[in-house]
DNA sequence: CTTATCCAGTGTAGCAGGTA
DNA sequence: TACCTGCTACACTGGATAAG
């Protein structure tokens, strides 16, 4: 079915990884062949129409298929939900009939190469206080970043927002680290909070589907633990930039402690934080945006 | 070469507060 | 009061480098 939305999302929306939700939707939508072309025309309406195209290509609705036939279901209708989060992390929704008759819903969260099940925001693990104390440090670290990469890579174009690895990054992701484990103990409502990592609050039952460059992999029982056991869930250090969670000694979870737009940010504002070699910058918000991933 | 690792990045929505 | 503007938090993947 299409909504009000879909078929301008399908045109206009450039979020990352969406032509793949778009591939898989249309895919879909075989069931409905006028629906479909209309969708189809929406795609040559976008600027990256072939690669879509390409993704279409290669996506057999197989495994999804027979993933609901194993289960007793048809596909009956699917929606495009790209961004709402009503639905859970599902981007498409299937709506499936039982042998009953009685509709029902899956949702397909449709993912590219990565891991992430989740953003999150640090504010669910340490305190106002701990990231006053934090931010504090910030103008320093970032005086520090600015020597670092130009001792590197030399001139502010040569490095400003080209993705180059940081040992100051580090080292304050570190120190990030080390307040979330040491507030941990005391973080409250873990059933609620380890939920929402796990999806395991979804509305909606969900399967995964994860892209690769030649086809899909499908996943229809994601993982998850026994909420129950949330104040038995442990954390620790992991890698250079994870902090890692723990059940019974197994790690069940990791999340990545990141800036969410670098270290330093373009700036849009006025008065910028920092001004190097004429090139205008804020400082990083270390705290919003947390990539969640949940153990295979 | 391909795959894994690990930070870096973009787009969108909603809200608060200022202001025309 | 309607419209900006700045800001946070949410949704995702990209790309450089290392490892195999």
């Amino acid at each position: 079915m299409l909504y009000q939305n879909t078929l301008r999302e399908i045109r206009e929306n450039i979020n990352t990884g969406v032509e793949y939700e778009i591939a898989m939707f249309y895919a879909l939508l075989t069931i409905k062949p006028d629906e479909q072309a209309l969708v189809m025309n929406a795609i040559h309406n976008r600027w990256d129409t072939e690669k879509v195209k390409e993704i279409i290509s290669y996506t057999d609705t197989q495994q999804v298929v027979s993933a609901l036939k194993q289960r007793g279901l048809s596909l009956v209708d699917v929606s495009f939900e790209t961004q709402n989060d009503e639905v859970g992390p599902a981007d498409v929704l299937m709506f499936v009939k039982e042998q009953n008759n009685i509709i029902g819903k899956i949702g397909l969260s449709i993912k590219y190469a990565n891991t992430c099940t989740l953003n999150v925001t640090g504010r669910n693990f340490i305190t106002d206080d701990q990231i006053l104390q934090l931010r504090k440090l910030l103008p320093k670290y970032t005086s520090l970043y600015i020597q670092e990469m130009t001792k590197l890579y030399g001139d502010v174009n040569n490095w400003f927002r080209k993705r180059k690895p940081s040992k100051v990054t580090d080292a304050f992701i570190d120190l990030i680290r080390d307040e979330v484990i040491k507030n941990w103990k005391k973080v409250p409502n873990k059933t609620t909070l380890l939920s929402a990592l796990f999806h395991s609050d979804t509305p909606i039952e969900f399967f995964v589907v994860a892209y690769t460059s030649k086809g899909y992999f499908l996943k229809t029982k994601p993982q998850t633990i026994d909420m129950r056991r949330a104040d038995d869930v442990t954390v620790g250090k992991y890698q250079t930039s994870y902090v890692a969670f723990y059940l019974d000694g197994e790690m069940v979870g990791h999340m990545q402690v990141k800036f969410n737009n670098g270290f330093v940010e373009k700036c849009k504002k006025l008065k910028p934080d920092i001004t190097h070699q004429g090139v205008n910058m804020s400082f990083g918000q270390p705290f919003s945006s947390w990539n969640f991933s949940v153990e295979e």
